[in-house]
DNA sequence: AGCTCTGTTGTTAGCGCTACCGGCAGCGCT
DNA sequence: AGCGCTGCCGGTAGCGCTAACAACAGAGCT
């Protein structure tokens, strides 16, 4: 019912504007028809500065900073603005000021809730200070995250978080190119790209190698998704190889989802995998919590005895895993603190302030539950 | 590294540019300077025409529809635009064309992973067709929902997916005004504000009574979010209530999460108020499975016999679903589907073509498991 | 009175791009 | 030859907004 021929609401003003104009211009010149593009359909500043009798630069100070503009003038203009139902065009401002407002967030997948937390803590905390943010997901596909990037600096955003800190030459050059403030997350990197807030996944999943080593294990096999497209993955497998040499002396044992989902499912695949390859395990640790819940119901499906038999371990701390039975024993990261700390730093770095510290070490946890 | 201070690389061309217009123009002039504005720092279409040797228009064309420019021209400026590094500003397209190629989706919450697979099918589909997406959430709270919508709106999306049917007064007035496309989802209504994707969220939970009717259980108690800005929940809800008055001419009986987030925790708590509210209670139906997965698996802790005891259902059919031991019993939603026809539909009215059936009706499934 | 200073408002010239038109070849037709 | 037609390309005038300045009134000072 809304909806009708927006296009169609145009043409009236137009012609008849025309009109006018040809009754006044010369007749021997070419009718010359100021030929308006499509005007379009919504009110314009220009509009509210004739409604509130002032002039379109007082109307757009009284929408971007209301203070600069005395009591009264401003109520006059907002009565206007709230009259016309005036929505300010971002795409007219940003070309003008050279400024988005907007800042971009690179995440591999947006439902595989351990970035939610940090998308949502640091959306929220740049929403505080006016920012728009955008979320674009690479599909845990590198290759993907080129293309991605491309779109959203046509955007011109004022800055960009991304997960991981792994990128492709093309990556890195599009974005040195573009010179925005960037936050990298979720990883470690001895050269970032400028600011980094995150933690090192191979120390966490070596950290984790030493808590089962520690509860009486000693043939730990990993199992992810480390050679395909997940850097992250791939991190936590070196760290957990590195570690196992170390404690234990003994060779890597490794089970690959290759290009599978993160899903259940897939958890249920590694489980198979491992038990297929690798018999004798005593403990499975691997790179998700959602492969190791999708495991860990199989097991008690199946009458495997966890952790009797076998432990097993995630990454992530999801909610899932306190609520699981048995519990199941995981690395904590703190998600939302990342994004937090990533909004303050990207947001000093905005504002042109010089950055303390730019680079931030949020840690993991360990966190022993019945699974292990 | 990468940062430096961009402002600083436009001082110098411009400088000179305005010394020679100060030789050419009239001496008794003031000096007028051309006060050139903080120029962008990056690459323009104009950049990349001189490089090619054509015009800014043809490098436009090139850009948008490269089938309407010959092979050899083509090649041309596709090199010039890499040689250049050119990333076109879409703020300036958008304003100039009135298009902005983006289209808005606003839900609830997005890792509340129901409407994630939705999302995902719909950007992908958009995607295909040159679209970008960007995301808002409501974080369930409706009036929250105008907040996001006006700031959408700022960005002049071509067309607009949402969540739900039940919008606020100013809500309406705002979508009327715009004149964008809308598709509502994961509701069903009479009286839509333009196009429609979705199903009875009523008649969905009114099966699920019947299902749980006939394998005998009785005293069927509700629990969900309906009070509190979930309207879906409170849909279901009515639905349950009606289906209990008609199969069981019992009054139903309900327990209310108030606003507590939608987490297993509060499942927990939910579970707790129905053996404390209603201790006769013989199945347990969730307004989602978040709050049943939750529920279950303290049941299972605590030696309650599911479904021995107590059945319990969920709302959504997440992954988790059938993973969890015993397996759940849930309403399945299209969510894939919906994301998809939402697009197709769309897809259609920003064409301005006819619309053949605005409003689709996509269906759920109950889909009976062993925790009934 | 003359001056500076501050607060408030208006004017102007773009930001980078595209719609719209016009011009010019080259072609096939009468 | 003259006509229209098509394909290709370029010039021009904005899209709606804001940065940068300009103008002016009134206050406070010398």
């Amino acid at each position: 019912m809304t909806q009708g021929a927006p296009s169609a609401r145009t043409g009236r003003a137009d012609g008849a504007a025309a009109g006018a104009m040809d009754i006044v211009s010369d007749v021997t010149q070419p009718p010359r028809r100021p030929r308006k593009r499509s005007a379009t359909r919504s009110v314009t500043l220009s509009d509210v500065a004739a409604a509130a009798g002032v002039s379109a630069q007082t109307v757009s100070r009284v929408v971007r900073d209301p203070r600069s503009v005395p009591d009264e003038t401003r109520a006059n203009v907002e009565a206007a603005i709230a009259a016309t139902g005036y929505v300010p065009n971002l795409a007219a401002s940003n070309l003008a000021s050279n400024r988005s407002r907007t800042v971009g967030v690179l995440v591999p997948q947006i439902n595989a809730s351990v970035f939610a937390d940090t998308v949502h803590a640091f959306s929220t905390a740049l929403a505080a200070h006016g920012y728009q943010i955008f979320v674009g997901t690479t599909d845990y596909r590198p290759e993907h995250e080129e293309d991605v990037l491309r779109s959203f600096l046509g955007r011109r955003p004022d800055g960009l978080l991304m997960v991981g800190t792994d990128h492709t030459p093309g990556t890195r050059a599009l974005l040195a190119a573009a010179g925005v403030p960037v936050v990298e997350t979720w990883g470690w990197s001895d050269d970032p790209v400028d600011l980094l807030v995150g933690f090192s996944n191979a120390a966490a999943a070596a950290a984790m190698v030493g808590h089962l080593v520690e509860r009486g294990r000693r043939r730990i096999t990993f199992a992810g998704r480390h050679t395909s497209g997940d850097p992250r993955a791939a991190e936590r497998l070196d760290g957990y190889a590195t570690a196992v040499r170390e404690l234990l002396g003994t060779a890597p044992r490794t089970v690959d989802a290759g290009p599978e989902p993160v899903t259940m499912d897939t958890g249920v695949t590694l489980l198979d995998l491992v038990l297929e390859r690798h018999p004798d395990s005593d403990a499975v640790m691997f790179s998700s919590d959602v492969f190791a819940a999708g495991a860990l119901q199989a097991c008690v499906r199946r009458g495997i005895d966890v952790p009797g038999t076998l432990a097993l371990a995630g990454f992530g701390d999801f909610e899932l895993a306190r609520h699981l039975v048995p519990s199941l024993t995981t690395v904590a990261v703190p998600g939302t603190l990342i994004g937090e700390l990533g909004a303050e730093l990207l947001l000093e770095r905005m504002r042109g302030t010089p950055v303390g510290v730019p680079h931030r070490d949020v840690g993991y946890r360990v966190v022993a539950r019945a699974s292990s």
